[in-house]
DNA sequence: ACTACTTCCGTACTCAACTACGGAGTCAAT
DNA sequence: ATTGACTCCGTAGTTGAGTACGGAAGTAGT
């Protein structure tokens, strides 16, 4: 078995997804687009990935449900590099601004839910619809 | 016949779009998979539409910026209906959780980025990744 | 050496969510 | 009555994000 492969530290790329829960192909995926590079091969022709290499695929992940785009996830990602500090700021500026409203939509959803859940304790009828109304102000974004 | 330029109340379909910042066809798309209901037409063929059918097409537009797919918007939306309270109950509080959680996430991200966004301030070099470890604790959700 | 499992790599397929297209019909204004 | 903008409807194409497949090669236990 290829269980504990001895020869070099790091762990492969199935295990790696398994840790992640994702499929390899996801991971060879997110390779192919420039999310995450392939390591060097230091031990024979079969790749070693570290821990870091899973904390980002997690991270993906994760940014993903909150519904940023790969694309946006790769911005994220290269925010942090140290290099061109001025411009990192800006974006890491405009990027607060969206998780900040983001996390006010989530929170009049939250509200409208916790209503729900009283209402339907009570047992009495749910009219109108206090999910939509949460996130409906008319015009603010563009 | 009909006279006024806007003949009957309600507006048109590419108005509605305009107003939710969606293509037509986007609405269109949503009547096909249920999302949103196709209203009667009654002044010839051409079909008006209500404020609730543009607040409808905004919520989801929101809601899938925040992560939910449109199956999940649809079940947000059924959630109060006023019929269904107990089923109805149990579910809002899933959503419920869900939303907790994401607001948990993202506050955690909007940390880091206002971490980075000073740290660029001072001018000195991001090492590290604070944006990553945001978002990683071990292991805790399946 | 043989076997079982995995990785590598390229290519092709899938699925959700649109987006585009084309021809016919509608509507108000000129 | 014609024009031009818009709508209706069906069908086909696109994009983002994976998933699946299949043959060759690597790796470890026996």
């Amino acid at each position: 078995m290829l269980k504990t492969p001895n020869s070099g530290q790091g762990i492969r790329i199935g295990e790696l997804a398994k840790a992640a829960r994702v499929n390899v192909e996801t991971i060879r995926y997110y390779q192919r687009i420039g999310l995450l590079s392939l390591p060097k091969r230091d031990y024979g022709s079969i790749r070693r990935y570290s821990v870091d290499d899973l904390k980002r695929v997690r991270f993906v992940k994760r940014a993903q449900a909150l519904g940023f785009s790969l694309d946006e996830v790769a911005l994220l990602l290269g925010l942090s590099d140290g290099k061109h500090c001025a411009e990192t700021k800006v974006l890491a500026e405009k990027k607060l601004k969206m998780v900040e409203e983001k996390i006010a939509d989530l929170a009049a959803i939250q509200k409208a839910l916790k209503g729900l859940v009283t209402k339907c304790a009570k047992g009495s009828r749910g009219c109108g619809c206090p999910i939509i109304d949460a996130l409906v102000e008319d015009e603010a974004r563009s």
